[in-house]
Parts: structure tokens; sequence; C-alpha cells
DNA sequence: GATAATTCTTAAAAAAGTGTTAAAAAGACA
DNA sequence: TGTCTTTTTAACACTTTTTTAAGAATTATC
């Protein structure tokens, strides 16, 4: 079950920090922007289940960045932190579509219940959404959300996790390269020796699954990543 | 579009009042109750968009009704109102599925945010469909609102509230992945190590009530949720 | 062609998740 | 209050998934 990402924007490095790792500890991925640009820049390079934003920053606001997101199309819970209660402020928020606002000083179990509740009740939209979940490659049939790959019409062979996820990324890009970099961010969450290294036995499970149908090929780009290729 | 129902239970009778006006004034159709019993008599004898919830009120309190409207199978969206700002009465609030909360004195412009945040929130959700309650599983017949299941015409057997709620979410999603966090979220109202092992338990006990048709069967995805499949 | 970096493959170890039963705890109701 | 139902917690066995390790093979670079 892959952790909720959390867009924290907030100025204060010591309070930052704290807040990070407090959240961290409780197990949500945590990014930490210092200022409204630096969070609209982090923003728009992931995808991100709530957003906190500290009302009063350098360079941009919270409000302005909470806008910019918006106008994004995005409809990301948003979460605000402000330093006082100002009614214009609590107004202004709900405005640009708050999805709650806590004053400084909080207690930092109310906030994670917050979190909970909010991510809570996305769920069912989320649901909704449409994600693309099959895909044919070659002669085989994925279905990534019962994480099924068929050959042929066969019964299905059953996909681990991450077998699945990995698969169905290559199937994103087929035809084309599909980063390294991508699949170790996006799936396994950290781009290192060993992820890296995890991710290689993962493409020699796919090949040998792979194997029934020749025309179909996971060839590697040297340094670059990978290319599933459909002849 | 008729005006939205709003159920106030709030035991002063003066802030009652005045609140009432207010929200009258703003075009929503309030119902005051004075108490937690007046109020849950109130609820049952009438739909409503929300409610709004005094906590510290004689004969029972905003918590205590929060429950029964939740047993009442309801997910009306519930604000709490409170005069201190007392940590563990924020906590149980969220605990019972609470979705905001106002600390006494409030602006009642901040309310009237809150409420239509809220209610914008919901319009999604409602719109989509009104609730399933009968549902047929290969042999077997379950009738969520009546908690029976029932198998080839035979005397029905008597869910519990969990095992109800769990196997209707199943059979929503029949011969297809229920994510184990739907459930949990949705029906334990927490995601953790022991709502998961509690679940577990339940999804045994309802692989054996489904025992007598070996066609319906309750597959696990690992680390993903099951699957209800009647082949 | 030698060297370094990267990738391939297999196997074993470690970690995470599930099935099931039974007992304890909590809640409902007379 | 005690009884009955429901839910949670605990325990243990077991399965699945993921990571780590290590040597061979391949590819880039000078």
């Amino acid at each position: 079950m892959a952790n909720k990402k959390i867009l924290l924007v907030e100025d204060d490095p010591n309070f930052g920090t704290v807040l990070k790792d407090y959240l961290t500890l409780n197990d949500y991925s945590v990014s930490h922007a210092k200022d409204g640009l630096e969070g609209l820049i982090m923003f728009k390079n992931d995808d991100f289940d709530i957003c906190i934003l500290d009302v009063m920053m350098p360079r941009k606001d919270g409000f302005s960045l909470a806008k910019d997101i918006r106008s994004a199309n995005s409809d990301v819970p948003i979460i605000f932190l402000t330093a006082k209660t100002m009614k214009e402020d609590v107004l202004k928020g709900y405005e640009v579509g708050a999805d709650d606002y806590l004053n400084k000083p909080f207690d930092s179990e109310v906030l994670l219940y917050k979190i909970k509740a909010i991510l809570q009740r996305k769920e069912v939209d989320s649901n909704t959404e449409e994600e693309q979940h099959e895909f044919q490659i070659g002669k085989f049939h994925l279905n990534s959300k019962l994480r099924h790959l068929s050959y042929d019409g066969e019964d299905p062979r059953k996909l681990s996790p991450k077998e699945n996820k990995l698969l169905k990324m290559l199937a994103l890009h087929i035809n084309d390269l599909m980063p390294r970099e991508l699949a170790l961010t996006k799936i396994w969450r950290d781009d290192n020796y060993f992820t890296s290294r995890s991710m290689d036995v993962y493409i020699a499970k796919l090949r040998k699954y792979l194997k029934p149908d020749p025309s179909v090929e996971i060839i590697n780009i040297h340094g670059e990543g990978f290319r599933l290729i459909v002849s």
C-alpha cells in the first residue's frame, strides 16, 4: 500500500522540518518546499494526495500558490496553516477552495486527523477516476487492476504488485523509452544502487513471463532505461 | 433547487435561536432541536443535508448523537460546535466521523463558508446514485438493509453490522477488486495494522457463510484487497 | 584491448501480508 | 446487573513479495 504523498510548503525552517519529520513518522511521504515558488515547481513535477500550505511566505504566499494549483486543474485537497486568526484570511482560504484550516500553534495530532478525514472523503472520487488498466502487449493481455497477465486467452498468471506496476509502466511507453529513473521514482520511490538492482531483477522476471511471444521483447538502453517492443 | 436542510442541535436557547435565524436568512431550511434526544428523533423523521451539533448538551451529548446518526447508516456531514478547545474532544469528533469542527465563539460567516464547502463536496457523490441494498451473489441473496443473507431461498442468516457492510462492499465490486483501503476507511474509519487484522477475521467469517455455494469465492489479491467472484 | 560502469541472472535471506482459531474486551439490552 | 452479541486483539502457521548478494556478461570509454 503506497504511502500518501503530502506537499508541505512552509518557510520557517525549524517548524517545517519538525512537521515534515512528524508526518513522515506517521507514514506519509512528505516533500517539503521552502516557499511558494518552490512549492509550485514541486507540485508540477509530482502527484500529491494533499497539500499543506503556510499562508504567509516570501516570494509567493499560500493563497497565491493555492490559486495556481487550482488553475492547474487540480482538485487536490488543501489545508492552510496560518499564524493568526484573521477572518478575512479564513474566508479567502475557503474561496480559493481550501478543504480545511488550522491556526498556529496547532496540535499536530489534530492535523493528522484532519489529513486522515480529508483523504477518506476523497477516496470515493479517486476510485471513480479513470485510469487505464487494460493493455494489449502482442499476444499478451495485462489487466493491471487485477494484476493478471494472460497469454493468448489462456488462464491468467498473477503478477506481484511491483511486477504489475513495472509492466504497466513499460506498456504505457510501449515501443518507446521508459526511463529507469521514472520507474524508480514512481514505483520504488527512491533512486539508488539497491533499488536499481531490484528493478533489474524484476525486468528479468518480466522477460521470463513474456517469453512465449517472440514478437514481444524488453530491451535495455544502456544507461537510459528500457523499451518494451512489439514487432 | 430546494433549500438545503440543516439539523441544528443546540441546547442554549438564545444562541440556538440566533444561529437558526442567521442560517435561515442565508437560505437554509433549519430544524432546531434543543437536546441530543430531540435531535435524534428529528433526524429519524426527516432527511437532512447537514448536521450541526453542539458537543455539550443534556440528555445526550453531541458525540453520542453523532454515533447514533452514523449507526443509522447515514453518512450525512456533521459539524461539531464546542465551547473549548479540548484536544480529546476534537480527536473524538474525528473518530466519530466529523466533517468539521468549530470552537465557540466562532464567526458565523466562517460557519457559512464551511457549510458551503462541505455541501459542495458532497454534491459530487450524492449525484452518483442512490443506494443499492439487494444483491444476488451466486445462490445467495443479500438484503443489506435487513442484514439478511439467505442461501437458495432458505431461511436467512442475520449478519452483524460489520459483516453486512463488508459483504455489501464486496458485492458492489463483484468480480472486481475491492481495495483493502476502501473497506478500512469506509467501514472501519481507520487504516492501520489492527483494523486490517480485524478485517481479515471478517473475511474468514464471510468465507464460512458463503461455503455452501462452491461457485462463490472471496479471493485475496496480495497487498491490494479482495475479490468476490462468482463463476 | 583494457578498464570501468552497467546490466543479467539465479538463489537465498528478509520482510510483508494473510488465514484461521480462540480468547478478551467492548457494547447492547433487558 | 448479568447475558448475549459484536468487535478487537493475540497467536501461530503459512504464503507471497521484495531485497540483497554474487558472479557472469555486456556495453561504453579511453
